[in-house]
DNA sequence: ACCGAAATTGACAACGTTATCAACTTATAA
DNA sequence: TTATAAGTTGATAACGTTGTCAATTTCGGT
């Protein structure tokens, strides 16, 4: 429809009313589908509106609403451009969409400044639920939000000094799991390679690595642990190290994808990627096609998602009941790199 | 601090006077930071801001603000969980939050209703302005949009019947790349998958390899060409389709990333893979890894993110210079698998 | 002590919308 | 025909903030 108004900006109902020769509130009515609208004024403003291109303008009606609702939720995320969080990051837009919300995404890089700075943001703009994949180690700075009725879900790590739902994973298990399969192949000296420790899931990792090999009867040997390890470059380096031991490890856990990625690298540089075995936590695409494809705990970030996501909405909707906490299991997917025997 | 009032919902500025015993200009001008506001003052609305946990809101203030910025823009991306969508979103993230601006992102998932239906979710929240991967053909209906004054960039496809920036990589030349490493390696018989032929780039790439094909003197046979296969188990299907063929090509050009992971499982599986050329649009992580590892045509969607996203800044900030055009060019990667000899 | 200028502060309207309630029109029943 | 109910429509205030402009206070210079 063409454009027949002079002035600047966008049209406002003042104008589509005027155009149809109706009242402010009429238009209000007919565009909120409310009832008591006779079928000939519907029509006439209805054709107003499109004649003059006009746009709901949300921020305005939210403001006035009762329910003031902004319709948008913030999702904080470590990257967008990492697979886990943009996996997340997606089966959280499914949801939302369905539901008419949209979503402000935002990537925290693991630092707490602009974890807070983003959740700022988020807050100022009003939005009607928060989803965080926490950075930080103190959440208590949030309670003001939560008090204000912005409704939250924690998910791959959980809230700190806050009673907030979470949707985590099985983090300790999953890493038992893959220690436990390495030694079943008869591994005894299995370097492992760490990220951030401040990452909360990182500790509890390498908690599992500890028990795994305690509860296995197996001494750690400090030397074959690498911790604070950060991306693929790093991991690389790390991997490099271990294997130039006196008495390097026979097998690699690595704690996180870009670790996996990194170690895998290094591995095929130094052509160890045969006679060194390989568990990696997180799946990471195309691990099935190298040779050996690569073994690993799998999580489940869609379905982390979805949860997150759905509980959020069950809590915007009202529901006040004790904080849930959901623990996603984790997946030994076996594709060789993990059975390579001692 | 302390919460420190009876009220339900978020202490507004009103209360924030009250408690200073001044204005609700005065807390406004402190908020604002503007300059005719004493000491004395200034601190005792400082204090009461956060005695009652006071947060700016974003939509009321922007809702009577003359610049009417809701500091917000739109991304429409392909599918955020996409490695190359969630590079470009992350790329447009941080350009963003240097000036104090959020990102709304959406999938259209290649839908044009769902396409629409993000736009007119983003227009309607009041966005700056948008940056667009389009699904569909026809961006006439983006018209009073950017009449009523929303900037707009498009990315990786051109706009349709609208005159509007982008930012695209050069796909003919980046294909007829690719296509011409191969027949450098005496590939005569050269087999194409496509994308949907409803994307923009997936029929000009099919245009580069008919083109290098004719310069090269090679006929092209109608039997290896695959086209409108989307998503991984398709392409795994079709390559396994053309392997079979009673003359089956020598090497495979795949044109884009899925499609890439896609032939390459197939090939694995046929143990065909040292035997068959591949060729892949769009990098992948760990395709350095296979072996052979995966020759590819990279793009740069970190560079078309910022580049974008500085551009779409330089509109919203009044820019009104005709449209601009970029091409980012593509760079070959060989790895091993594009350089198998016939 | 007093004037004028500068600095500081506040009252009020307005942004674009919806809630409330009153006024009007039409239909129904007596 | 009239009383009453039901269905429509509109006038006005309000949401939380900022722009405008006027009022008040402070201060330097005489």
């Amino acid at each position: 429809m063409a454009k027949v108004r002079g002035g600047a900006g966008r049209p406002t109902m003042r104008e589509v009313a005027a155009l149809a020769g109706v009242s402010l509130k009429t238009v209000s009515r007919v565009i909120n589908a409310e009832p008591a609208v006779s079928e000939t004024v519907r029509s006439r403003v209805v054709g107003a509106i499109q004649r003059l291109d006009y746009r709901h303008n949300h921020a305005a009606s939210s403001l006035r609403r009762s329910d003031r609702k902004s319709s948008t939720i913030g999702v904080l995320l470590e990257d967008v451009a990492n697979p886990f969080s943009s996996a997340l990051h997606r089966e959280i837009e499914d949801v939302a969409l369905q539901r008419g919300v949209l979503v402000l995404a935002g990537s925290s890089d693991e630092d707490l400044a602009r974890e807070q700075q983003l959740i700022a943001a988020f807050t100022s703009r009003r939005v009607d639920g928060l989803i965080i994949v926490p950075a930080s180690h103190d959440h208590s700075y949030l309670l003001s939000e939560r008090r204000a009725g912005t409704s939250m879900v924690f998910v791959d790590r959980p809230p700190a000094f806050l009673d907030a739902d979470s949707i985590l994973t099985d983090n300790q298990a999953g890493v038992r799991q893959g220690i436990a399969h390495l030694i079943a192949h008869n591994h005894r000296r299995i370097g492992y390679l760490g990220d951030l420790m401040t990452i909360t899931t990182a500790a509890e990792r390498c908690q599992g690595y500890e028990q795994e090999l305690a509860s296995a009867g197996i001494a750690l040997d400090p030397q074959l642990v690498r911790l604070n390890v950060h991306g693929i470059d790093k991991a690389d380096a790390a991997t490099v190290e271990l294997l130039g031991l006196r008495e390097p490890p026979t097998a690699l856990f690595t704690s996180q994808n870009l670790l996996t990625i990194g170690a895998s690298r290094a591995l095929h540089r130094l052509d160890l990627h045969h006679r060194t075995a390989l568990v990696g936590f997180d799946d990471v695409l195309l691990a099935d096609l190298l040779d050996p494809g690569i073994t690993v705990i799998a999580q489940d970030p869609s379905t982390m998602g979805r949860k997150a996501a759905e509980q959020l909405f069950r809590r915007i909707d009202g529901d006040q009941s004790p904080s849930v906490h959901l623990v996603v299991p984790t997946r030994l997917i076996t594709r060789g790199s993990g059975e390579i025997r001692q």
